[in-house]
DNA sequence: GTAATTTAGTTTGTATGCAAAGTATATTGT
DNA sequence: ACAATATACTTTGCATACAAACTAAATTAC
């Protein structure tokens, strides 16, 4: 019960805090380009691989908050990038559907990963494979 | 330009996104148990520590958001745990002063870096400097 | 010594994370 | 069949991140 374990220099907790909002700070620029929030990004993406998915698998997929998300869907969906229709078996459940714009904006967004790969030089292949492992190692646990 | 670049399970910036929300989250419970939210925490491991620091130096070593941070100190004050006073010589400058009842809170808040701990019990020693030196790494080149 | 710039902090508007409550539909138990 | 429960999603209220605009005070330039 070190009093040393609550200074903010050695709280794992903080430097994630601060990598993550930093890393979301750091695609803000590139993501302006194509008019996406961050976490608009993050559903592109799982768009892009998947074409069609349910709110419910979104929500896994992307670990967004549910609430946030109607609203990032809504949004998405006003700029046509996205359609949503509700399953006509189950009535309760709703499908999120890649446009052919959504699809287009890929080619657009292609660019960005190695773009952000470059702002950190210092980190080596070996470096974010490490940070990758141990990120999952955490996230399993959670 | 691999399209493989835009999934989602192959995004850092994403597992760093799942990792902070998930930790916040974790620490949730303990800090209701002292009424504080996580940012409320984190200026206050910073205040325990320093005992009195102007808020320019709180957000350099907070991390946290100018505009957020008028808010924060306003609660924090209102629940008597700093007190907010100007400084004499430079008048734009103000001191956040750690109050007799958020320096007691101390005592309250000691056992939730070992809590938090147990709750990620298959990363090791070695696991959590391993990444701590990484995200360091990371945040170097921010 | 006054204008221009910089620094310290606040305010405003938008986007999100989250908990809790709410709505509608489907499933289960009996 | 019907009641209780569970599932899928939305809404609301609060806390925060962030950019940009703003105020006030100090510093620099000339």
């Amino acid at each position: 019960m070190n009093e040393d374990y609550l200074k903010l220099e050695n709280q794992l907790c903080h430097r994630l805090y601060m990598a993550s909002n930093g890393i979301v700070r750091s695609y803000r620029p590139l993501l302006e380009a194509i008019e996406l929030t961050y976490p608009q990004y993050v559903v592109m993406m799982a768009m892009w691989e998947h074409k069609k998915l349910t709110i419910a698998q979104l929500l896994e997929k992307t670990a967004i908050d549910g609430g946030a998300m109607t609203l990032i869907l809504k949004k998405m969906m006003a700029k046509s990038l996205l359609d949503i229709v509700k399953d006509e078996q189950d009535k309760r459940k709703k499908w999120v559907i890649l446009t052919p714009q959504g699809d287009a904006l890929k080619a657009l967004a292609l660019t960005i990963p190695s773009k952000i790969r470059c702002s950190f030089p210092s980190l080596t292949v070996d470096d974010l494979a490490n940070l990758t492992k141990l990120l999952d190692k955490l996230l399993v646990e959670m």
